[in-house]
DNA sequence: CGGGTGGGCGCG
DNA sequence: AAAGCGCGCCCACCCG
């Protein structure tokens, strides 16, 4: 059963089964939708489940399954070869999709109308495309929609006060405005002394100008160019960097603003806790915004908050409820054994059976783990420098199929075509800026940088589409088993906040996800993608 | 002064 | 101006 959702005004809103159901309105729209979950577990189609779903979550109402149109939509438009088109907010009451233009506002039943036939045209063009997987992409997709919203609402449990510890233990105390905190001004004082001159450290133009005036001649003050240089600033404006980053992306006034009461009831005590988000205990929450498929690969991005870039340093303050634990699990060498599984070769998919797939293919790969690894990595992003380029060649010899399958896609990208993930998620065509670009003088830069880019994202693609999967399986079955919270998401981790003596349930309920995930894209094929769950009370332990 | 861009670096 | 992919965020700097 499929019913469509149209939010009104307030709380009222209209729903219709779909195709050709009758358009219902209601009063409160999130206690319908609640009672219709409950009887009839539809699959809802929602125009935008970011904007849709947070109020129906305000009111208690969880969704179990979703269509989401405009995710969808921009993976279907990707694989017909354009960019999908924004969405129209209001439209002709007559006919077209939700991403057609029209003039006039529309009530409730006409909006339906729309949904309907923005559902009927992606169902027909779905088929039309004939790509084995990409109903299973959108199904995936529009599950992330609803743990993003999930998540963002439960947040993942922080401490203040060990935040404001830390802090204090880095930077000094919170300095009044305008004022760099004590310990970071005497890293700012150590530069200047290194030089024997005053500048601004935030200052690239001035800490590039006192290089060249102190006789180093560099190009530019990355880290990586000036590790090899000998000059007492060096070593001080890396550790002052360090923590101003601290201070000024995840510092106070960053935790002011992303921090705040958890906003559930709270104390749902410890019985079937995962009923429905929000419902964990009482306490401050840090609570990113996450921007579903944000990045060209599918991966999540953020919209505030910096959740997928929390310095290690900060990762001390997320901690565990009392009484509660938090299990984290990241997945290893996600994006070789998935290319082990993509290209289908063979000795490379027995490699996988081992827990650390650099060491077991070493004696393969230049007989240390560390060269595998750079084989590897080299391989999927298209590196040359260095080693690279030798042990992409053993590579080549000892694993033609593998090696032949990214290269086969840097092959296409360099020259203008598109490459799909294991389901079917479909690399952007290349811009006309692309084109030109490649039809100049600077064309064999363009075509090389275009390789790289589709020789890494059919890998970096389908790990972020295992990973999408394996959210979803994982969302059900802790709601189902009443487990615990789910309350972060980065690329290849996921963390469960839960009573403590359900951790072991949460691991593994963790370890099926990741089966049920393997087998979703390969089926019966013997690849091994193993995540490892562990049990923390600071996510700083995880690591 | 406000917006856009590039450098630098945090994460995977 | 990294050699090697994908992001977001901060600051300085430049421009209108």
């Amino acid at each position: 059963m499929t019913v469509a959702i149209v939010p009104g005004r307030g709380a009222e809103g209209w729903t219709m089964p779909l195709p050709g159901g009758t358009a219902t309105r209601h009063d409160d729209l999130a206690a319908a939708v609640a009672r219709i979950e409950a009887e009839a577990a539809p699959r809802w189609v929602l125009s935008d489940t970011a904007a849709e779903y947070p109020p129906l979550l305000q009111a208690g109402t969880r969704l179990d399954r979703c269509r989401d149109l405009w995710l969808s939509e921009r993976i279907i438009s990707r694989a017909e070869g354009r960019e999908a088109p924004a969405p129209v907010v209001r439209s002709d009451p007559d006919a077209g999709t939700l991403f057609e233009r029209a003039p006039e506002p529309v009530d409730g039943p006409a909006a339906l109308t729309r949904l309907q036939a923005s559902w009927l045209d992606q169902r027909r063009r779905l088929r039309a495309l004939g790509i084995e997987g990409l109903g299973t992409l959108l199904a995936a997709e529009s599950a992330g929609g609803l743990a993003a919203a999930e998540m963002s609402r439960t947040g993942v449990p922080f401490d203040v006060a060990a935040h404001d510890r830390l802090l204090r233990e880095l930077l000094g105390p919170r300095p009044t405005k305008g004022m760099r905190p004590r310990k970071l001004q005497a890293l700012a004082d150590r530069v200047t002394d290194a030089f024997g001159h005053r500048l601004n450290p935030d200052s690239t133009k001035q800490v590039l100008a006192a290089f060249h005036a102190a006789g180093v001649d560099v190009r530019t003050t990355h880290h990586w160019e000036l590790s090899s240089v000998d000059h007492p600033a060096v070593e001080a404006l890396r550790v002052y960097r360090e923590h101003a980053r601290v201070w000024t992306a995840f510092g106070w006034n960053w935790a002011d603003t992303w921090v705040g009461a958890h906003s559930g009831p709270g104390d749902a005590g410890p019985d079937r806790v995962g009923q429905w988000p929000g419902d964990g205990p009482a306490g401050t929450r840090f609570r990113p915004v996450y921007t579903v498929g944000g990045a060209d690969t599918g991966r999540w991005a953020t919209d505030g908050g910096g959740a997928l870039q929390l310095p290690h340093a900060v990762r001390e303050a997320i901690r565990a409820e009392p009484g509660w634990k938090l299990v984290a699990a990241d997945a290893a060498q996600l994006e070789p054994r998935l290319l082990a599984a993509i290209s289908g070769d063979e000795a490379m998919i027995a490699a996988t059976a081992a827990d650390d797939l650099y060491t077991e293919l070493a004696p393969d790969l230049g007989g240390e783990r560390a060269k595998a690894k750079i084989a590897l990595i080299s391989a999927m992003y298209g590196g040359t420098s260095g080693d690279a380029a030798a042990l992409v060649a053993l590579m080549r010899e000892r694993f033609p199929a593998a090696t032949g399958c990214v290269e086969r896609a840097a092959r296409v990208g360099e020259q203008g075509g598109t490459v799909r993930t294991r389901l079917g998620r479909t690399a952007p065509a290349p811009s006309a800026k692309w084109w030109s670009e490649l039809n100049s003088d600077r064309g064999t830069r363009a075509a090389t940088r275009r390789g790289r880019f589709t020789r890494n994202f059919i890998v970096q693609g389908t790990a972020a589409e295992w990973a999408l999967v394996l959210l979803a399986l994982l969302r059900r079955r802790l709601h189902e088993e009443g487990l615990g919270e789910l309350v972060f998401y980065l690329h290849d981790e996921v963390m469960v906040h839960c009573p403590a003596e359900r951790a072991p349930a949460v691991c593994a309920a963790i370890e099926a996800a990741a089966a049920g995930a393997t087998r979703t894209l390969f089926g019966d094929m013997p690849v091994r993608i193993p995540l490892r769950p562990k049990v923390v009370d600071s996510y700083a332990e995880a690591r």
